[in-house]
DNA sequence: TATGAATGAGATTTCATTCAT
DNA sequence: AATGAATGAAATCTCATTCAT
């Protein structure tokens, strides 16, 4: 990475930072400046201007969670438990994400969506791409005859995905966050294995 | 109900879909004025600023769906299929009352949080509320004997409300809203009997 | 009095009330209208503006000023000891009328001085004849050959309604006001007659 | 005095010069920046708002007054002649602070009293300190056998000092101002020896 | 005469962005 | 690359005054 690069990356963690804590529209061009501890003026040599740099970070942010969630692909499983079981370590796994690093989420669903129409279009999209992801679970499930053929794969997905942000969002309120972390993974994978399995 | 009164639920009324259409941030005092016929100044003599407008008109929206929600409570049904029914149309009357009014969403699920803490507050608070009433439905379930007797009762209420939610929000982007509707009733009821029902 | 000059007198009283507790430029119509328990727009059925409101307001207070002052013209005197008498009770006269009602030194002195420049002359034209009155006494007393003949009239005259004034407001901040009109009376006499009366 | 400091001091000259020409309520921070020659945003820099402004301004002018006036402290004088003589140096002393720059009175005694509680209560302060001044002057005299015992001293004072005030603002008002300041000082001076001299 | 809602001009203040150094 | 002062375009809010009833 080039050194304008390095710049770039370290104005976004500090934008990052101050976003989630004052919210877009609160937040100044100095309030930033101050964070990386550099000049105002500066900004503008590695941005356009406030939104473009909010919109950069809404892609990081997007990157990073699809790095995570993509990390592990629907792998082999032969029983109906061992499917159960790769279903809980995804569920894990995307909250571990979420929980790790609160701010994406209030930035995400809270901040991006009122801020700009193309910047919502992205995180939409995103959801999307998300949604498609799950997919690939549910039809894993489906063809190899551990789910029931007649679900509507797509709502469902969206559905599914709905289940991991409340869960998200929740675990992130609780005072005791890995009780939470327990039960929440719990209902959702009862939710989603005990009204999709075959019987 | 007095002129003032009057007055104040025209201008409440005429920010409501001013709002909804360019967000809370880029609405200026002169675009309400403008929508309501009156000058900018008036608007002064009925409230205290744009956030005391906001917030009323948030106010609004909750004692609205509170009244939609409320108004069917869980009523008798002595077999399975009864109580499925009854969720059916619980389900239907939430939609109605989001599709009705796409504004309410887009107000409340992504305006809403970013304004302000005080408003953001309200509304979690008035998801909890919510959150309590669906208790109620699960806890009538279980009492009944339709429903699981270990079902963690808080969350799963949290859970069905978020699937409830979007729903909605995918309806409302769905060109065929009818089917969508339709679709998401299914998916959202196999899901929440399919997985909590007695075997 | 006819009904509409009633009326204009009643709101002067009010607004007198209020522009001297909130100052000139803090008070709003709406407040003199409350005091009044009037409705604003009537206002300016009886006055053209603010402006014209407070002028005349200060008129009125000037009025009253001249009405006290004028009361006792210099009188009989047939030795310095009645002239001195007679200067005593001129003070006191002064003083009953400031400290009465001490809202007219605070309107008048604070207040209207930096409201607008006709209303500042006017309140220099009635300190001008003030000092005309002052000056009557003065020449009174060469005269009768009380006072030495080679006074400055015209700056002796001010000069004493400084003392005049600079009493009547630390007499108003005092807590004793009834020693500290005693004072004062001596402190301003002393000066008057120690430096002007012949030896 | 860094840069900053020195534009602070710039843009209090600029204002000082506007608020004496139109009062402090009718003049708009544009016109203390078109008169400094700068954006109006970038007063907001360097004062919180005008009230800051003026609020240390006044502070400035009571600064500068106060090193005027304590620049000559009480000297030796050993007969009344050369008490009088101080004392006439004094008061010339004084009238020049005020006529060499007549705006400051103009702001101090007729702007500042209706701005502000707390800039009425800065004046009102220095007003004192100056009462304290004037008192050192008036006990040196009576310490020293020049003066009589029994005067009121702190009431004396305050009522030098609203002499000298009232001579500045006649002074000023004045066509022949030297000739004014002439007068004033001999009658000021007679007034205060004449009355207070031990004979 | 009375009401009080409505008007609209204007002042303050904020801040993203530019620019001179 | 870096600084931070300077710009200027809004947006909010106030209130004297007018107007319809």
């Amino acid at each position: 990475m080039d050194k304008a690069s390095k710049k770039r990356v370290e104005i976004m963690e500090a934008a990052y930072k101050v976003f989630s804590e004052k919210g877009y529209h609160s937040t100044r061009i100095e309030d930033i400046a101050v964070e990386t501890g550099m000049a105002q003026g500066l900004f503008y040599r590695y941005f356009d201007n406030k939104l473009d740099l909010f919109s950069q970070i809404i892609d990081m942010i997007i990157a990073r969670i699809a790095a995570g969630v993509m990390s592990d692909a629907p792998g082999s499983s032969d029983t109906l438990e061992e499917y159960t079981e790769q279903l809980e370590r995804a569920v894990d796994n995307l909250f571990e994400i979420f929980v790790e690093d609160p701010i994406i989420s209030k930035l995400l669903f809270y901040e991006a969506r009122s801020v700009d129409d193309t910047v919502n279009k992205k995180i939409q999209d995103s959801l999307d791409l998300f949604a498609d992801f799950s997919s690939q679970y549910i039809k894993d499930g489906i063809e190899k005859g551990f789910l029931r053929p007649d679900i509507e794969l797509r709502e469902t997905a969206y559905a599914f995905n709905a289940l991991i942000f409340e869960g998200a969002r929740r675990i992130m309120l609780a005072k005791d966050k890995k009780k939470a972390k327990k039960v929440w993974k719990k209902v959702i994978v009862d939710l989603a294995i005990g009204a999709t399995a075959r019987h």
